[in-house]
DNA sequence: ATGAAAGCGCTAACAA
DNA sequence: TTGTTAGCGCTTTCAT
């Protein structure tokens, strides 16, 4: 039995359980004959008068109780080696004195935070947040809690997130690298060591991390056939950065549907741009002042996409009479304009949910997974090409 | 000096400093005149092979300089009270060995987690998403990391979400309530206690718990005048849940409007719904059979204003000519489709970094505004209105 | 079936 | 300027 002390004669020895009564452990002091309950020491303390509400603790359970704060940690964690009595006793106290566990004490000797880190580039973009959205989804479904951290496409941000994220704080890392990102020294250095860490939809192809990714090859293949089919010959495509898993991916499939169709590699239908307008604009109008004209562009966003046929309406120029447009993602507005715009499904939120599985299951089992992992998309033809 | 142990004869006692080597205190035992270095100790067991990847303690690196953990401590959070040179050593060392702060154990000892902690009904729809990304750029700014939880709209899974919360892993909570949410009892209990509250957006107007809300009241008001001054005098108007502080004030401007202009209520243009398509469908079609025709169709969300322009186009009814829609939240796609769609821009970010402001501010100072806070909005014409 | 004690990694009051 | 000690709330051996 705990210490306890009798709050009349303040003796230490000589005191013994005497009943329960409301849950609580009831006592009996033999040297000055006085039976008594122990109640919670309130905090007098009244210059923050939010701190007056402490959390109840195992500890205040154990003194109420009148049991050590060990039993009442098994108790709460149904651990066999108890009474059934007292094990009702204490989730009965618990209960009443609305016990909740401190979730930081238990990561502290546990070594484990049931929390996922993500790293993204943006949150207002619908190919993210919907990833986003799957990752949450699997990893609630885990129990795990999700931080998130957005790097607005900047390289320096991923570091300092990556950085912030590093120290304890989460079990696994998912990350999507930014659109600038092209040196992976960053993530070198947490490689194999305490962490896990999972790279999605924007991944470096050749670091040792588990990859998850959409089917850039052979989407743009698909798309690109698609487009030779209907006659197109000059396809330009809108690229991101260089470095990014995605562009050369993309260029890979578009590359293959034209030497598969004996159509020779011009680099000036080639664009890498960062997806700003004026970006998007730039190179449309370097395009338009090719000969012979260009008949379908392929763009690596649905975003760019609309605007790129926003752009040719405005010009005159006829879509998909003219030239064709074909998008990524297939993002909510694509249904709506006008002519509906032509998309590969990437699929964006099984990558998500995928990625958060291939992470919690190597947090389970131990084992890693390098084979990179592609989630299959579907072509989806609408009125722009 | 903390306690060191010759490896030679094992001997506690007579050790002294011997001068530093690549930043590690040297030794000297007296008694077999030994000179040693201590080395950090390999965890041998090779079972689990990333566990042997400890991340670096105080501890470690008191070890090493010969050091107290309170001094290494006091050195890295550059307390005023240490000498220059071993703080540099202590520094030096520290980056040499990596070190990162354990910050569960900081949380837990500090009582802070720098954690907020933001529950929201949808990750997928855009201005869920906007809100999110305000709060986080506001977070991160203040230092504060963001952890999510969604509550699919479904009231049970925000109770649960709030529960999971309420264990001293979050310092702040931001709470969006679910399309569905009606009782607030759950968050009642909660209120006032240890960890701050602000209601975002969605709303209980009388709970005592501090809101940030969109211009609902006048933005609907705004528009609905708009709408009249354009001569309509049928105006139909779609909400979400009645319980919801964002249908009541957006109908309450509405009814304002119409006051003003002498136009009398008709409960029949009223329609509350969950923002399902089949709803947005059966509420027109009911619309559309009344007579006199409606001339104008106010929807709460620009997604579904977007589904009505679609649905009535099919139905060969011209818009704006015959009926004028109104959406609101300025989402991406308004500018595309056509009749390109006039909204009720509710500047949704801003109303996530007020949110997360005020809440920051509230953390820091300790004062609670609970004077409702509106984020001002703008009406945008376009096409549809 | 229950309790004492150690320890997770860190901070802070008090000593020296 | 530095070290000792206690303690944050919890889990986990090892006794009993």
């Amino acid at each position: 039995m705990p210490r306890v002390r009798c709050p009349k004669c303040n003796n230490i020895e000589g005191i013994l359980k005497a009943g329960i009564v409301r849950y609580r452990q009831r006592y009996y002091c033999k040297k000055c004959d006085y039976h008594f309950i122990i109640t919670i020491v309130k905090n007098k303390n009244n210059q923050q008068s939010k701190w007056n509400e402490k959390q109840t603790s195992l500890k205040d359970i154990a003194q109420v109780a009148g049991l050590s704060i060990t039993t009442v940690s098994r108790a709460l964690n149904n651990r066999p080696d108890i009474s059934i009595q007292t094990r009702n006793i204490i989730r009965e106290l618990a209960s009443t004195m609305n016990y909740q566990p401190n979730i930081v004490a238990q990561s502290l000797v546990k070594r484990v935070t049931h929390t996922l880190g993500v790293i993204i580039p943006s949150l207002e973009t619908t190919i993210f947040s919907t990833m986003l959205s799957g990752i949450h989804e699997i990893a609630a479904k885990a129990g795990y809690k999700v931080i998130i951290c957005v790097s607005n496409e900047k390289h320096e941000t991923e570091i300092a997130n990556l950085q912030a994220l590093m120290n304890n704080m989460i079990d696994g890392l998912l990350i999507c690298h930014t659109n600038q990102t092209s040196s992976f020294e960053h993530l070198r250095s947490h490689i194999g060591k305490r962490i896990p860490i999972v790279q999605f939809y924007r991944v470096a192809l050749d670091l040792p991390v588990p990859q998850i990714l959409a089917d850039d090859i052979h989407g743009a293949q698909q798309v690109t056939e698609y487009l030779i089919k209907k006659g197109c010959r000059k396809i330009a495509i809108l690229l991101g950065s260089k470095s990014l898993s995605i562009s050369q991916k993309r260029l890979e499939g578009y590359k293959i549907a034209l030497q598969k169709n004996n159509i020779k590699i011009d680099n000036k239908l080639l664009c890498h741009i960062d997806f700003s307008l004026e970006m998007v604009v730039e190179a449309i109008e370097k395009w338009l002042k090719l000969t012979p004209k260009i008949d379908a562009i392929i763009s690596i966003s649905d975003k760019s996409a609309v605007q790129i046929i926003r752009y040719l309406k405005k010009k005159k120029i006829n879509v998909p009479d003219q030239i064709k447009v074909f998008g990524f993602g297939n993002e909510f507005v694509g249904e709506f304009i006008a002519p509906s715009l032509s998309t590969f499904d990437t699929n964006t939120k099984l990558v998500g949910e995928e990625a958060a599985k291939l992470i919690i299951e190597e947090l389970i089992t131990d084992v890693q997974i390098l084979e990179p992992k592609i989630v299959a998309g579907k072509i989806i033809i609408r009125d722009s090409a």
